[in-house]
DNA sequence: CAAAAAAGCCAAAGCGCTTTGGAAGACTCT
DNA sequence: AGAGTCTTCCAAAGCGCTTTGGCTTTTTTG
């Protein structure tokens, strides 16, 4: 069924079906009504590809998809997805994955702009001056940046948290109960998350005075064996720290492993804090010592991210504002007061 | 820079630019050449909404996302998403999720087949005489199913691993070295894979002239936190087993937990091995004792679904020929004789 | 060497929708 | 009553590609 077939079979011309199914103003109310109606008995559904034909719109947000032998995918993309995905269903709304080498994103960014393919597209885990932004920025399609870049001579839109106000929380709090020597355990500093915990780990220091030791914060891939080989190297040294914050859950439980492995506890020995993004698949209060963090869901930010693509889409949102969302601190029972 | 663009530049039709650029035989090579070359030069991309319209091609492949608040992602989807991920990028095909609600996916299945959004789908996470599947085969469109079904009266392409081999083998190994009582750790077994699993250890045990008992088989989401209760309760009761096979290794973190909890250790009280989908972030070896571990790369499936996909797009593949991948039993050290 | 076949190209008709530029009729106003 | 204004609808022109059917020109064939 399509809309020459619906529109002879009104007596009408497909001109003001289509206007009638857009709600344009200038048909009859009256007749709005018999269209409508007809459509809807008749299950009548606009062709998508003749629809983006003629006008452009896909309905449809796209992501660039890192991909390659050697490169993993954040398992913090699924939470994410739920989010965005949980939100896009009740909007209509279909995501289009672009796979592409990691190392040139460019070819299909311009690809998938020329071409029309979506509507909107997300960025995430931006670095500072990240080329992507100023990428589709200069393109022209509508999009949001899940975190932060920097270093640009435009403003654009984002919807990111408080990494370095939640860092500089969980340190604050750390050098309250006496810790003197922190040590971070970061993700990838080239990352703009990264370098803002820890500009918040190491202004916390500084308000009393000290300093965050040189092998004492550590920048690698988010894995478990990252985590427990970071510890083992931080506390195997000379001058070892007495509290360690981490950017990550899965990192923490190396954390955790790499601590009982050198016969020191938690939190006697050294007081942890992470940061949880909130999997459902593994839990803070679940771990041996149930885990202080700064909690942030990140499916709900995915549904954030959602909602302002769709916003912007439809021309209700437009202009650069960027949010910042707080981060809570959850303390449990990996903190306690520095050893004597 | 459009056909018609291009055509009227080179002084020929449409059609015969059309016919060059795609590789039909009735038009002259010198005359092709020439085309291809100026397609190049001019960097011409055919405009993929118009060739969808025409074609009813385009280029995607889709993927019905379940969501919803109380729904989540596994994370095995992300793993599986890099391999597919990964094949798609080098053949030009894009992935698009469709997000349905969990509780009715037909509406959405039936939108993107009649809209004709996609070439092809895949189907993940099977159960039993599947609706889905038998959806896919009426609707026409091609697919493959990662896993397996059961009970319908068609065959259907799919490609899975050998999830009851993997489990028998690893049960028949903890017999052999003495256990008598085994007890499973399955997920939701609605799914198909946990029934191929849970059915392997059965067959296993029964072969010895033992059972799997009653209270001996869980079957849960595949959580730390429910891999830990598990264990707990197993652990707990009278008839403790002695060895535990796992699902996957997000529970084998909860099991390892639950065993320290109790007092006791493993592999001397307890025996453990679990499946491994081949995580980077998480791997059996780095456990506090080295896991044993059924293991096949998702990662691996994912790129050999989109290389089917895309072979059945291309009419290379027909048919509903099935494959089930072989498992590598890996044996670390957490697996030792029974207790006495 | 004429007839038949093949090769190479083209004009035009879709694909199914949106949107432009009117046009006809109804209504208001002086 | 005639001019001007709305209201309501329509024909037709795109959007940019593929494909059908046909028309020349060249090559092959008996």
């Amino acid at each position: 069924m399509n809309l020459k077939q619906l529109a002879h079979m009104l007596a009408l011309s497909q001109t003001t079906v289509s206007r009638a199914l857009n709600g344009y103003p200038e048909v009859n109310e009256e007749t709005r009504r018999r269209v409508m109606d007809a459509a809807k008995r008749h299950g009548y559904r606009p062709n998508p590809s003749a629809r983006r034909l003629a006008t452009g719109k896909t309905g449809m947000i796209g992501y660039v998809l890192p991909t390659g032998a050697s490169v993993d995918i954040d398992p913090h993309f699924v939470e994410f997805l739920s989010g965005l995905g949980d939100y896009a269903r009740s909007h209509e709304l279909d995501l289009v994955l672009s796979p592409a080498d990691a190392d040139d994103q460019e070819t299909t960014y311009r690809r998938i702009v020329a071409n029309r393919q979506v509507d909107a597209v997300y960025i995430s885990s931006p670095r500072p001056a990240d080329r992507r932004v100023g990428l589709v920025n200069t393109l022209g399609i509508p999009f949001i940046v899940h975190g932060r870049s920097e270093g640009f001579d435009f403003d654009y839109p984002f919807t990111d948290i408080d990494n370095e106000g939640a860092f500089h929380e969980a340190s604050r709090l750390l050098i309250q109960l006496g810790h003197r020597r922190l040590a971070l355990i970061n993700g990838d500093d080239r990352e703009t998350f990264a370098i803002h915990r820890e500009r918040g780990v190491r202004r916390a220091l500084a308000a009393s005075g000290l300093a965050l030791g040189e092998r004492h914060v550590c920048s690698v891939v988010m894995t478990e064996e990252n985590g427990y080989r970071a510890t083992r190297r931080l506390l195997e040294a000379g001058d070892a720290p007495t509290a360690i914050v981490c950017s990550s859950l899965i990192m923490a439980l190396g954390v955790v492993r790499a601590v009982r492995d050198l016969g020191l506890t938690i939190p006697g020995d050294i007081s942890l804090i992470a940061h949880d993004d909130v999997f459902p698949w593994l839990r803070p209060e679940n771990f041996s010592v149930p885990l202080s963090t700064t909690r942030s869901s990140i499916r709900l930010a995915g549904a954030r991210v959602a909602e302002r693509l769709a916003a912007r889409i439809s021309g209700l949102e437009e202009g650069a504002r960027g949010e910042v969302w707080p981060v809570d601190l959850v303390v449990r029972g990996s903190v306690a007061g520095a050893p004597a």
